[in-house]
Parts: structure tokens; sequence; C-alpha cells
DNA sequence: ATCGCGCATTTCGTATGCAACTTGCCTACA
DNA sequence: TGTAGGCAAGTTGCATACGAAATGCGCGAT
């Protein structure tokens, strides 16, 4: 196992060595985004020595590249056993949606107090991206821009914590969404832009309670709807009446 | 350099070698609690080399704690160069008090709505040890007890999301709050343990609207103090009026 | 036939080696 | 005198090496 001279995957050509110190990186983003839209699904396991073969890098930066997605929640390592994907822990579920509404209706609420022109240009462009998508009907795009969306909104309350909790969230939630979208196969629903398009005009003017109300609204039509799919799910053994009804509980 | 035969250090005779796997956790551990507790002052460069030395380890686990500490934002290491012990950023201070103010006021209400006498249970033996610890001007066993505190009123939401915010939000505000409390010497005020004791009882007696006010004149009274001891440092050249704005205001 | 035990294999945790990148200093030159 | 460039030292990022823990399998005993 001289050198990989084949170099297979791409990179054209001699690829000036790819700069010191991105190693680990690039795996860390590669796993991460292949975790987050269930190429690698919950459970499985990730040899260190594979994947260092695959990538043709050595152990270490795989190594550190797993020890980040592990302190993100989306890897778990049991002590000298191999990492693997983390579950997708379905009696999390009503913890994570009153995690979500919450986060919804706070960076709303802040966002429309901090509110700026630049701020909401970005938010009407992913809107319009994301109504592209929809036309598409281009499920990956959908569920990145829904992401972006919320993230953005999330920027726009200038709290680095809030900042953090939302993306973090929105991470861990994009595998159930994207769960719940495959489960539409190709006729997918899209009851949510409307919501959008109330947070947009709330956080424009600056109306702090129509942009938390308009959060909420989209929240909760997001739970109902991954509360009705994951119903028709197999593998939802999950009380689903304790989902849907906190779905509709005001937590503060 | 073969060997520390000596291991002068201490770990006396042959220590039965640590069992595989806790190297990087303990490297962890420690140099968390040292930069929580300022013993590591904010910028200070960590040397992998001089770790590994320090520990009688090699730069592998030493490596993989820093990684770690860098994903809590406790360590920040630009590539290819050393990495040091995160700036405490004072201009952070409002929304890290606005990010405070809402998980004590979430946190306790939920509390309140799932109250269980054991929780309650350890909620007032915290509050016992922390009364102790008053009368001993313990700081160190203050600034802990009070993070145990709020950690304990976190378990009882029983969401795993608010549950970490409030701990990864809790170590970070301790280094703040440990210098707030050595701007002081010896003469510790202790105003918040009423607001504590309120606390408790609204817990106790599944009153979330008043857990909720006392979470929030708990936060309020801490960040006045800080912001008043802040005041008298050298170091705070922020802008304190912002601070005090923000602590007195609803965010939800 | 089932269960328990020991050995071989696999994979991890840690140690060590090496090359690249950064940095500071020293020198040469305008 | 001030600035640019090069050399040397130091530290990281990645590769490789090695021992230990865990897993799986085969064999024997009950």
């Amino acid at each position: 196992m001289k050198r990989p001279a084949s170099k297979g995957t791409g990179k054209g050509a001699k690829t000036r060595r790819r700069p010191r110190g991105t190693g680990a990186s690039s795996v860390y983003e590669s796993l991460k985004t292949k975790i987050l839209n269930l190429e690698l699904k919950p459970g499985t396991l990730l040899d260190e020595t594979e994947l260092s073969r695959h990538y043709h890098l050595s152990r270490s930066p795989v190594r550190e590249a797993l020890i980040r997605l592990s302190a993100e929640g989306l890897v778990e390592t049991p002590r000298n056993r191999s990492s693997m994907v983390s579950q997708l822990d379905f009696s999390a579920l009503p913890a994570y949606f009153d995690a979500m509404q919450l986060l919804y209706r706070l960076s709303a609420r802040l966002a429309s107090k901090n509110r700026s022109q630049a701020g909401v240009a970005i938010l009407k462009e992913i809107e319009s991206a994301l109504e592209r998508a929809h036309e598409r009907v281009d499920v990956l795009s959908i569920v990145q821009l829904n992401r972006d969306f919320h993230a953005a909104i999330a920027d726009m309350t200038r709290n680095p914590f809030i900042m953090n909790w939302m993306k973090t969230l929105l991470d861990q939630g994009q595998r159930v969404f994207r769960l719940y979208l495959a489960s539409f196969g190709d006729r997918v629903p899209l009851p949510k832009l409307s919501q959008h398009h109330a947070m947009i005009r709330a956080i424009e003017r600056g109306d702090a309670d129509a942009a938390e109300r308009a959060g909420k609204a989209d929240a909760q039509g997001l739970i109902e709807e991954v509360v009705h799919a994951l119903g028709n799910l197999p593998s939802a053994d999950l009380d689903l009446s304790e989902v849907a009804e906190r779905a509709v509980r005001r937590i503060i």
C-alpha cells in the first residue's frame, strides 16, 4: 500500500498537496454532511482505519474529526470501541420540539428588535431560493435552505449563544426533517412557507409579537406534520399523543 | 529523552498503568477545571509538547483534550499555531446575561412543572451546602455549588437540550463569576440565596410563575452585582449601561 | 445440544517520527 | 536608520508503530 497513485476520487491532476491543517476539517465536514443527510444511517459503525483509507489520510486527522463530531452529539464513542453514528432518539422528540419552538419564537422576537436591512435582505434571498427548491422538489435543498433560513434569523439576534443553540439544534433535527420528507416521496406538502413570509414581514416592520407568533406557528406546523408523517413510519414506536400534546402547549 | 524513568511528580511507584482510554479524559478534566477556575488565565498558550511532558503522556491524548475543549469554546486553536485559553470577551457579556436570564427563567418554569420529590431534595441539599460554603467563605465551592444548583434545576426540566445549554452556559460564565468574586477579596456579598430559596419553594409547590419570577430575580441580582463589580475593574472597558439596561429588560 | 473457556483477530488508545508552516532574529542593503 | 530577505529554532499536522482491550470463533465439557 505504497500510495494511492490513482487518487481516483478526483481533485484533478497532482493536486498541490492540500494545505496543511485542512485534512481533519475536510473529513469533519464530509462526515457531518453525510450524517445529516442520512447517507450515513444512525448506528453505522465508523471504523477509523477504514475511514482513513477512504479519505487517503492517516488515522490522526480522522480521529480528530470523530472527536469533534462526538462533541456535537452526532457520533457516539463508547470507550475502546468503534465510533458510530448516533441514533435518532425518537423518544427525545418531544423535548426537541419544545426546544425548537422556544428557539423559533425567541429568535424571531429578538431578530425583529435588532432588524437590519441587510439581515432582512438575506432572509428574502433564502426564502426565494427555498421557493425555487420547492418547485424543483429538491428535497436536499429544501432541508438545507430551511436550516439556513432559521440560522439567518438567529444571526439577526446578534446573540452568539442563541445563534449557537439554534445551529446545533437545526443540525440535530435535520436528520429527522430529512426522514420526514423522505416519508412523502415526491409529494412534498408545503405549509411552512406562509409562516416564513409572515415572519419576514413582521421582522421587517419590527413587530416582535407578530414575529414570535409566526415563529410559533411555523414550529407548530412543522411539528404537527412530522408527528403525522412519523405516525405512518414503522420505526416510530413512540407515544405520539405526547408529542402532539406538547406541540400545542405553551412552554413559556 | 528516553522515558521519564524518574517519574518524579508522583503517581507513586509503578502505578498500575492508568486504564487505557482515560489519558485524554483526565487531561481534559484537568485543563477544564484550571481554565474555569482561572488558574489558567485567558490567553495562556497551551503548548502540546509542554502539556504532554507535564501529564507524562504523549501528544496524542493531549491533542484530543485540546480538541474537545476547543469544541466547547474554552480554547482557541488558530491553524498551525499554538492553542490558547480563550479570552474572556467582556463585550459578549450583554448577550451572555440575556441568555442566562432566559435559561434561569425557563428552567425554573419547566422544573416546577416536572417537579419530583427527588429533584427538590437534591436542590435543598445543594442549597444547604452552598450556605455552608458561604459561611466558610469558600469561594471556589460557592462558584461550584451555584453552578450545581442551576444545573440541577435544568436537570429537572428533563429536556436534554435545555440541560446542555444550561451547563455550557454555566461553564462559560464560571470564569466571569470567579473574577467577580475575586474582586471582592474575602468580603463576599450574598444576596442570591434568598432567591434560591424562593425558587425552591415555588418549584416545590409547582408554581411556575413564581419560579420563573425567582429565576429572573436571581439572574438580575447576579447581573447587577457583576456589572457593579466589573465597573471597578480596569479590564472592563465595556459600556456597562448597556449591560445594566438589558438586565432589567424582558426578552420574552 | 448448549454453555463456557481460551486463543486469534480486529480495532482502539497511545507513542513516536517526520516534514511543513510559523516566527523571531540577524544581516545586508537602500 | 529603516526595511527587506534569509536563516534557524520551535511547534504544529499528519503518518506510522506498537501494545492493550474487546470481539468472535472453535473446542471441549456437561
